[in-house]
RNA sequence: CGGGGUGUAGUGUAAUGGUAACACGAGUCCUUUGGGAGGAUUUAUUCCGGGUUCGAGCCCCGGCACCCCGACCA
């Protein structure tokens, strides 16, 4: 059974990961081993973002895992934010290395190298590459998925002629993450910048998608960064322009990880286990034969043979566990959509059908089973309750003493913000709350949830991961 | 890196310093199958090293590992 998530949601969580199959503990600490259910959805999340990448003329290719320090060290705001994260290879065999190399915590230096070489003219811009890779960071507390020493990822990584390509790109990166998170895995997200303390070491400026979970926390799911021409200057990445002035690039970077499924369980799971959203689920649909001897097993055979299942993903769960087992099992690991099959079924020529969102059990005809129909309701339902989830979950604050008590029960606060880090730093150290994002629209003024003072900014806070 | 805690079967727990127990899981066999089936049977050098004691899972010392709270974590 599982730990019910009002009773201790890091629990539910934990055994949830486990029991479901999607990862296990590694015998290394803070690494975790994805296991072939969970690296399935990650695979499903890679084939359909990839395309969308593609899709805004991005190249894949692949950089070496190894960072030079000396590399690191190029952009001083960089080197600084990752440092204390870094794992470093000191020795090649027995031999001290004369230089040590970082292990990749993100790949900005060692791809800008390149681009330094290959980038000559405004001929070869745009340039534009991604990378799905590992990446190492040396965290100090450890979550599955959520927070791992090395994790998956995808990162992009482009070049531009002008400051203001380089702003859409970043924008444009940030749009498609945030209609991926939507269209597929069916969470609402709140997208916007982010405040300088929570910017990209080395970035000019950072925007994020974030979403919230079921426990009132939020969770970054994605980043894409304005880079303007720090690392252009750093890594001397110039190129001829029309009137044969030497210039510098500009620059943008953007990524999601292994982290999203992280989301995806928080975002969607409830008591009963994971709701996987059709789009990316291993199994769109399972299907539970119920059958006491052979003759009955070789009806249900047949009558599976006659369902309409086209490019489906599903399963035909055999195994000798009872019914129950079955169900419970596989609404544990949320598979949208449940049919059984048993000699009642074969008889009246129907099926018995259930959604893992809803759980309501539906009796429908042979005929009008429509396995496509029912699974693009399922996906949309998924959205549906989570743009609900995200409004009702939505305070906006006007003053200080009910922030805090918003803020301690759970949730998205939005409140003014004067935009001066020192009432960032006091709301973070009196309530743990941080600015999660600073939306692209900004249309009323009022007074700092802090110190007052009049803005015209207003601010989502909440408890992070 | 600071403060606290815990290491017992695959997992979760129990055992005033005195025969290591229970549940689940896993294996084998039989009976079962419409919401986590039942019976029989099998499943342990109590994290590692030392010490105290007639006797240590329990007490003491050292190590290692993990967990929680901080700090840290675009």
């Amino acid at each position: 059974m599982l730990t019910k998530q009002s009773q201790d949601f890091a629990k539910w969580y934990n055994e949830l990961v486990l029991k479901a199959d999607l990862a296990d503990y590694s015998s290394v600490r803070g690494c975790m081993v994805i296991k072939p259910y969970g690296y399935a959805i990650w695979e499903n999340i890679q084939k359909e973002f990839d395309k969308k990448i593609k899709e805004l003329g991005v190249k894949n290719a692949y950089f070496p895992l190894f960072i030079p320090e000396s590399f690191l060290k190029k952009e001083a705001e960089h080197v600084k934010g990752f440092a204390p994260e870094v794992a470093w290879v000191t020795h090649g065999g027995n031999k001290k290395l004369k230089e040590r190399l970082a292990i990749r915590p993100t790949s900005e230096t060692i791809i800008y190298d390149m681009f330094s070489k290959w980038i000559q003219s405004y001929r070869d811009l745009p340039f534009k590459i991604n990378q799905w890779v590992n990446i190492v960071r040396w965290e100090m507390r450890p979550r599955l998925f959520l927070r791992t020493l090395e994790f998956l990822w995808q990162e992009g990584h482009t070049a531009h002629e002008t400051e203001k390509e380089a702003e859409i790109m970043t924008k444009k990166a940030l749009d498609i993450y945030q209609d991926f998170a939507q269209e597929y895995l069916g969470i609402s997200v709140i997208s916007g910048k982010k405040t300088d303390s929570e910017k990209f070491a080395g970035a000019n400026y950072t925007l994020s998608i974030e979403a919230l979970m079921k426990d009132g926390k939020v969770l970054q799911m994605g980043t894409s960064h304005n880079l303007g021409q720090n690392f252009a200057k750093a890594f001397n990445i110039k190129f001829l322009d029309k009137q044969e002035k030497q210039k510098y690039v500009w620059q943008t970077s953007w990524g999601v990880s292994t982290r999203m499924i992280g989301g995806l369980i928080m975002a969607h799971g409830d008591d009963k286990g994971l709701i996987l959203p059709p789009k990316i689920a291993p199994y769109q649909t399972v299907i539970i034969p119920i059958c006491k001897n052979a003759k009955e097993k070789n009806l249900i055979k047949s009558y599976i043979s006659k369902l309409e299942l086209k490019d489906v993903r599903f399963e035909v769960d055999w195994s000798d566990q009872t019914p129950g087992w079955k169900f419970n099992e596989w609404e544990l690991k949320g598979v949208p959509l449940r049919i059984e099959i048993g000699p009642k079924e074969v008889k009246e020529k129907k099926l018995t059908i259930v959604s893992r969102d809803s759980l309501k059990r539906e009796v429908i005809s042979l005929k009008s089973f429509d396995v496509n129909k029912i699974l693009e309701d399922i996906q949309k339902r998924i959205l549906d309750n989570s743009k609900k989830f995200v409004k009702n979950n939505t305070f906006i604050i006007n003053n200080f003493s009910e922030f805090k008590k918003i803020i301690n029960k759970g949730g998205l606060v939005k409140s003014f913000w004067c935009g001066n880090s020192k009432c960032e730093e006091k709301i973070k150290q009196e309530t743990k709350a941080t600015i999660r994002s600073i939306p692209f629209k900004q249309s009323e003024s009022g007074k700092c949830i802090k110190c007052g003072n009049v803005s015209k900014t207003q601010v989502f806070f909440a408890k992070a991961y």
